[in-house]
DNA sequence: AAGCCTCCTGAACGACCGTTCATATTGGCC
DNA sequence: GGCCAATATGAACGGTCGTTCAGGAGGCTT
């Protein structure tokens, strides 16, 4: 079994240093397996690999963490709930106009897509990997953002300012909700040095187009 | 290392049955290594599994393929080629109005990874597997799809027809139809047997959508 | 019946896996 | 200096991996 495959595009390698960091080991093992997993994915790197690529031998692992399993759920845990904090506090933050409230969560989701794009990528990637108990955490984290969008959705309609698509004359704002999730969770997956737009520009669009979707009147 | 994980939500197994089939072994193989590969994913599924499936050794499966990795690009090849005729020919088909072309496009390509989602999934998460020069393959079909949408794109802004969202005054169409594709892919992740929607329904749904995003005029 | 071709078996190969553990090394504190 | 706790080492363990290959089974042609 050949082990070179990578799952990012050619260009976007993430750099693997092989130096002993200053700060604490734990970091710097969290920091090589999250860089060797985002490139190759969970599976196929080995416990020795992410050592090695911060100077220290496969042992030393477990002086830190309980299992390799536990080490992804660290890392993944980490991003998303960093992730709904976000989310959260974004549409708090708006003012209670649904309009307002959609445009700050797209932006929001948007621009962290953008910049921790690799962290996005490996959350949503290797989540499969996690025993049941530890997928179930990060599954609830997810239900809960979308159920943010949800919510703002259902505000803007029941004020008259929303009108998104129906089928069969009733709106399915669940589905509503995970079509505009899905367009802005997968920037990660091709947004990059290669394009031409800025994160500030990537979340400008993005909002643009969620707006359209919505059916959003123009704000007073 | 733990071999029990699933990638799929609990209530969408795909049924593996290890009966032995009237058709030809190489098809028997291929249906079998697809349906692990959906549920457990490509480099946790043994050749020893997949040959067990089908009532079969280990052996016998370098009598119908070279290597593990020919058969996982047997998979993905024959779903990637089928949706990118399919586009095109729906596209054709349209008549030359950017607005019917888009409506067609999206309709199939949505009802598409909601009635073949497993297959559709496969094709996705696990291409990051195949050596270079079959990955290669696979994402050349992939931009071949995209420049579908951007070409539609380009004629409807040209005929006045279509008015997509502006970054700095300026079209990025490339982006856009990104966006459109990522939200028309994924629904191959959620849609099932849970929802509330037909198919029929939900090409109908995306397809209001996309036309919204882009700034359709009514259609004559 | 004999030869041949196709397909399958299952042992074997060499490599690598996650994890453990006895042993060594380190750095702070008395 | 001596001591202790924290941490690193690297051989070893019991498995599993993809792949190979000598041999066998079954059917077709001659």
């Amino acid at each position: 079994m050949s082990k070179r495959k990578t799952v990012l595009a050619d260009d976007e390698q993430t750099t693997v240093v092989a130096e002993r960091e200053a700060r604490p080991p734990v970091e710097a093992i969290r920091a090589a397996a999250f860089a060797q997993f985002a490139e190759r994915g969970y599976p196929v790197v080995t416990v020795r690999d992410i050592m090695k690529a911060c100077g220290l031998t496969q042992g030393a692992l477990y002086n830190h963490f309980k299992s390799k399993d536990e080490l992804l759920h660290d890392i993944i845990a980490s991003t998303q709930g960093e992730l709904e904090r976000l989310c959260q506090q974004a549409v708090a933050g708006a003012g209670g106009d649904p309009r307002a409230e959609l445009a700050a969560f797209v932006r929001v989701y948007v621009m962290r897509h953008c910049r921790l794009r690799i962290e996005a990528l490996v959350a949503n990637r290797e989540i499969g990997w996690l025993d049941a108990a530890r997928v179930a955490d990060i599954r609830r984290s997810r239900r809960a953002i979308r159920d943010i969008v949800v919510t703002i959705l259902r505000h803007g309609v029941e004020r008259g300012v929303f009108d998104p698509p129906r089928v069969e004359g009733k709106h399915d704002l669940k589905a509503i909700a995970m079509a505009l999730l899905d367009q802005c969770t997968h920037v990660s997956m091709w947004y990059g040095p290669g394009g031409d737009l800025t994160e500030e520009q990537m979340a400008k669009l993005y909002t643009d187009m969620a707006l359209r979707v919505v059916g959003a009147t123009p704000q007073a």
